[in-house]
DNA sequence: CATGAATGAGCTTTCATTCAT
DNA sequence: AATGAATGAAAGCTCATTCAT
C-alpha cells in the first residue's frame, strides 16, 4: 500500500488555489482523460499520465488522492461541461411550431454533437461504469437530467402526441437516441450515419405521431 | 505486457484430447467465467482462476496461452451457446398467423430469456468490447447471426409491415431490443420490467405496422 | 498501498510445507536479523532482505505479508530460541548448595551468555520496543517467562536470603541484571566486564545476604 | 539517503538572530519533539513536523540541514533542560545530615522528577541511541554529567558507606535507579510505582550500608 | 527572508508467466 | 502431464529536499 506501512497520516491532497495550480491540475485531468480514453482505465497508470501532462508523479499524488479518485473528477466534469454545452439551451426559438419529425432530428442532432465532444472517452466510461458503483452514479445522475430534459419536451408536445405512459415514452426515447448514437459513435457500424439517424427519426415519429383517421 | 522473468522458447498450448483434459479446460473456463463476471477481466488474476477451478496454475497455462486467450475462448463458446439455445428455434410453428404485436414480444421474450443466462457475463463482454478488438470481433460476429434471424422475420412479414429500408429497420428493431434488455438487466433501471417491455412493443409495434386508412 | 487500488482479494501467504521451502524462509529471516540487527528496522527494506537471502522480491511476499510480520515472526522466533538455549537447563545440579554469591554470579553468566547469542538482534528490538506494540508483547511475554525462573530459584533459597516483597525483589533482581548486561553489550560503557559484573554481583549479594549478627 | 531531484549547492543554514527567527525555530524545535516523542523518529515527515509548527517546508530546511540535524538539536537542548532543570540544585541543604535511605530515597524522586519532564521525550531517544551514533554521543554526555553528580555525593558519604570500587558503584547506582525509572516510565510494569521505588530503596540502602557487628 | 509547489528516487507490493521437480 | 514455488518487471504511492516566486 504505501511506503510506510507503520507510517501514520496521509498527507492531504492539495486544493489549488493559484493560478498555475489550477493550471498543473487541469493539465493532468486533461492528459488522463485523453489517455483514459484512448486505452481504457486500467491499462494507463499513474506515471504515464504523469509523463503526458509534462508533471512528476509527486505532483499527481499531491492533487489526486489516487488515479481512481481522479478519474472520478474527470468523469464529473466531463458530465458537466456535456451538460452545459449541450443541453443547457437544447431546443432553438419557436421549436414548438416545428413539424415533430423536425423536433425529433433536432433533438437527435444535439445528442450526437454531444457525443462528438470525446467519443473515446463516453466509451471508456462506459466501460467502467459496469464494475464501478461510483462511476455509475455519475453516469445515472447525468442521464437523469437528459430525461427530465426530454420530458418538459413531451409535456409541451402532449396534445400533438400520442403517449399513454409518459414516463416509459420519455425512457424509451432517450435510450433509443442514446443507443443508436452510441453504436454508431463507438462500436464502429458498417451502415452510414444518416442512414440510420434517418431510420431512428422515423421509428420515433410513428411511435410518437397522433394516428390519422 | 508480459511480466514474466526470462525470455524463452514458449510451450505450445495444448490441445486436450482425453476426456480428463477436457473437462480440466472447462473447469478453469467455467471458474474464469463467474470470476470475470463478477469482478471484470482485469480485477482478476491468473491464481484465483487456478485456484476456483481446482487446478494449478502451471495447468493453466498448458491450456491457455495468457489470461486473454482464456477470455476470447470464454466469450466465443457463450455466444455459441448464446445462439444455440435461444435463436436456432426461436419461433413457435405458426408465428406468422400470429398478431404482429404478438410477435414482437415474443422476440423480445426471447431475449431477455438469453440474455437471462448470464447477464453479468454479459456485463464483462460489453466492458472489455470498447478496447479490446478481439472481443468485440467475437460480439460483432454473434449480433451479425441475430440481425440475420431478424431479417428473415422480417422478410416474412413484408406485406404485414411498413418498412423501407429493411437493413437499416432491421438494426433499429434488433438495436433497441438489446438496449432495452441491457438497461434493464445491467444498468438496474428504476422502472418495472413489465411496463418498459410494454412500451417497447408498443414503439416497435406502431413503428412497423401499416399505416391503416 | 496496493498496485491496483481496486483490486479485490489479496493473495494468501504461503506456509511453507516440502523442505526446501522451508529452507528458504529460513534464509530470509536469517538474512533480515541480520540486517536488522545491522542498520535496525526502518533503514532495511524489502528488496534488501530478498537479495542478502538470494531470493526474489515476490518470494519474500509469498512468505511474509510485509516486514512487520517478518519482523513479529524473527522476534519470536528469537525469543524461542533464546529460552530453550539458555532457560530450560538453567542451573547445574547441586546448585541449592551452593554459596548465595556462587548462585548469583553464575546467573548473571548465563544472562550474559545468552545476550551474546546476538547483541545486536537485541538492540534492533529495543529500538522497536518503545513504538511498536506487538513487539512489545513478545518482549513482555519473555520477560515474564525470565521472571518466573528468577522467582523459582529465590522461593528455594528462602531461608538463606532476605526478602519481603517476593515479586518486587523478583523484579528487582531481573531488571538488574538485564540492566548490565544491557549497558555492556549495548551500550559499550567504558568500564570493564569484569569489574562491572564483580560489582553488580556484589550489590546483588548484599541486598539479598541474610545480616548477620 | 537523500531523495531530492537535482544535486547543487546547498544553502548554509541560517543561524537566526532576530527575535522573530529565534521563536521560529523554537517553534520548529518544540513541534517536533511532541510529534517524535508521540511516534519516533522515523514515522514523522517534514511536512508533517512544519505543519504542526505553523511555518513553511522551506524555512524547516533554512533552519535545519535535515530532519537528523533537527533530531540532535532537540536532544542536545533537552539533556541540557534535564540537567539544568533537574540537577544544578540536587539536593537540599543539610542533606549530608540524613539517614543514608532518606539519601538515596531522594535521590530517586529527583531521577523521576526529571523523567516525568517527557518521557515520551526519553521513548524517543531510547529508540535511536542504538543505531545513531550521534544520539548516543549526546546521550552518553548527559549520563556522564549524572554520574559525575552521584560520585560527588558518594565521596561526601564515604565514612558512612561501604564502597570499594567507587566508579563502578556509581554506575551501579544510577543505572539501577535509571533502569527502574524507565521500566517504570516507558515500559508499563504492572506493579504499583511506591512498592517498586521502595524494593529499590531498599536494595540500594543494603548495597551501601556499612555492615553493623 | 518566507513560502509551498514541485521533484523524482526509492519503497512497498502485485501478478503474469515460467520451469524445476 | 501436473504442480506450485519462484521470478522480477512494473505498478502505486511517499516524502526528503529544492527552488522559483
Amino acid at each position: 500500500m504505501s511506503r510506510g506501512s507503520m507510517a501514520g497520516i496521509k498527507q492531504e491532497v492539495r486544493i489549488p488555489r493559484q493560478q498555475r495550480s489550477i493550471e498543473k491540475k487541469q493539465r493532468i485531468k486533461a492528459a488522463a482523460e485523453k489517455l483514459f480514453a484512448e486505452k481504457g482505465f486500467y491499462p494507463v497508470n499513474s506515471n504515464q499520465i504523469a509523463l503526458a501532462a509534462g508533471v512528476s508523479v509527486g505532483s499527481f499524488y499531491s492533487y489526486f488522492k489516487d488515479k481512481k479518485a481522479l478519474l472520478l473528477e474527470i468523469i464529473t466534469e466531463f458530465h458537466q461541461r456535456f451538460q452545459t454545452e449541450v443541453f443547457s439551451q437544447p431546443m432553438e426559438k419557436g421549436w414548438k411550431d416545428w413539424d415533430l419529425k423536425e423536433i425529433i432530428r433536432y433533438y437527435i442532432n444535439n445528442t450526437l454533437k454531444a457525443f462528438e465532444l470525446s467519443p473515446d472517452f463516453f466509451r471508456m466510461i462506459y466501460s467502467m461504469l459496469y464494475y464501478d458503483p461510483e462511476v455509475k452514479e455519475v453516469f445515472d445522475a447525468a442521464e437523469k437530467k437528459e430525461r427530465e430534459q426530454i420530458k418538459s419536451i413531451l409535456s409541451n408536445l402532449k396534445r400533438r402526441i400520442c403517449v399513454q405512459d409518459i414516463d416509459a415514452a420519455v425512457f424509451m426515447i432517450y435510450s433509443s437516441i442514446a443507443n443508436v448514437v452510441h453504436r454508431l459513435k463507438l462500436l464502429g457500424l458498417q451502415m452510414e450515419e444518416e442512414r440510420l439517424i434517418s431510420e431512428l427519426t422515423t421509428m420515433l415519429y410513428r411511435y410518437l405521431k397522433k394516428d390519422t383517421i
